[in-house]
DNA sequence: ATCGTTGTTTTGTGATCACAGAATGTCAAT
DNA sequence: ATTGACATTCTGTGATCACAAAACAACGAT
């Protein structure tokens, strides 16, 4: 997975950059800038970059720079009814073909989600999630619906994960994780969707909560540079985001 | 739409030969090839392909050439389960918002399919059933959702189309057409999900059938150059797909 | 003080070149 | 005749260069 060619790799660490939250919504990524971070051309970058816009997880227009697209209600929207859809999905489907094993696996993500839930750790809580789905989702024998479930993700990352470091979180959502289990054992696949669609609603609805209150709170502190209408006139200078990279910049060369 | 980026372009022509089925299935397209054949360098050739092969459209291998897909049934159950899905979700998301004059236009598409299919037209008959769903599919409100199902269309059409102009179908599937208008005009949106949904079901059942039968029969023949395992040893001179694209190729120059 | 204008810099896009890995084609040995 | 190794060609990948459009900043007019 680390060989292959360099493009990929780029695009990889721009995905993970991207899920993990590292970028600003409405940042604007330069391809010589990120060349320059991972002491490349800026040949594999623009790949990797114009891969990313065909996936829908960035967004650029003809000749301009590309952006990490901000969240707004609408898109947030059409997200969460697509993701209800597919995820719902790939859920009544996985619980036929679920293994024993897999089935283990899950319960064990549970369990440490309960864990992480009980010590406030949201940073262990969501990689148990995303663990759980998943492995869930991989279990329905689709992988083209897997692909797009997971630039789906791509798309709800940068702004799911920003806004739940930031939030404390006293609801329980694992109950939904719970049920999808129960109902993988009993093997009611309707009840496993229904149970995955009730964890979307829920969390869904609490981050638009979220997203309405920083939309009516246009970026009081240092945070959030660019609005949802046009991007403010703050000029990133070269290497910023580099910090925001796996920094393999090799030695800044010139 | 016939200026912006040379890239852009290309994309587009490729993804218009793609949908018209002008590409055979397991078929390699060269990156020299495809820019002598349009005039161009290989840069922006290597980008529209590369977009395609993001949004699944054509597999590529690390250091290999790009290729268009052969259609198996493993990859036609998994696009199916995707687009009934999907589809049934924006015709039912589209039924409270279609407007009058998107309906009169349904309608109007519906009336010429009959009028195609008495004549045997299955040219005008696919266009307007292209056209038919896009507009319904316009309709629902979510460029998201749009953006998706236009890439499962890409993915199925090389094979979609190639099939149904070989085959005379005396099959009537303009009844669930008929079957959405009705229920877009009562408001009944699980209806309209469900018509979409037969429409598809049917559509590809029939569909199964026929790559089953190809399947059997090995390309007995000139048609079919490569099969679902390795491609056979046919080698494609230079330019020879040239003539599936649009021919823009000014003057061969060299 | 604000807005329109112009000159400079930045930045994406396309072309050409260089390199490495894969595929193919040839030839010799069994 | 088939199979193995070897040489050649092809083809994708990355680097560097050149150009045009867009963004930015400074300036001048109202």
């Amino acid at each position: 997975m680390a060989d292959a060619n360099l493009q990929q790799r780029l695009y990889q660490a721009l995905r993970q950059a991207l899920l993990d939250g590292r970028f600003q919504p409405g940042e604007a990524l330069k391809i010589r800038d990120l060349a320059s971070a991972w002491g490349t051309s800026p040949m594999p970058v623009r790949a990797a970059l114009q891969r990313l816009v065909a996936e829908g997880a960035l967004e650029g227009e003809p000749q301009r720079s590309v952006r990490v697209p901000p969240m707004t209600e609408a898109r947030f929207r059409q997200l969460f009814e697509v993701r209800l859809s597919l995820e719902g999905l790939a859920a009544e489907l996985a619980c036929p073909r679920v293994t024993a094993e897999a089935l283990a696996q899950l319960e064990a993500e549970v369990a440490e989600m309960d864990a992480a839930l009980q010590r406030r750790d949201i940073r262990t809580y969501l990689a148990a999630n995303s663990r759980f789905h998943l492995a869930l989702y991989g279990a329905c024998d689709n992988p083209l619906l897997l692909r797009l479930i997971e630039s789906l993700w791509l798309q709800v990352g940068p702004f799911f994960n920003r806004l739940f470091t930031e939030a404390d979180l006293n609801l329980r959502l694992n109950g939904f994780h719970d049920e999808a289990c129960r109902a993988l054992r009993t093997g009611d696949a309707r009840a496993v969707r229904h149970a995955v669609e009730q964890d979307l609603r829920y969390c869904g609805q609490y981050l638009a909560g979220l997203l309405r209150l920083e939309a009516d709170a246009p970026a009081r502190k240092s945070g959030a540079a660019a609005r949802a209408g046009r991007g403010a006139s703050t000029r990133t200078r070269p290497g910023q985001s580099a910090s925001a990279l796996g920094i393999p910049s090799r030695a800044a060369r010139g």
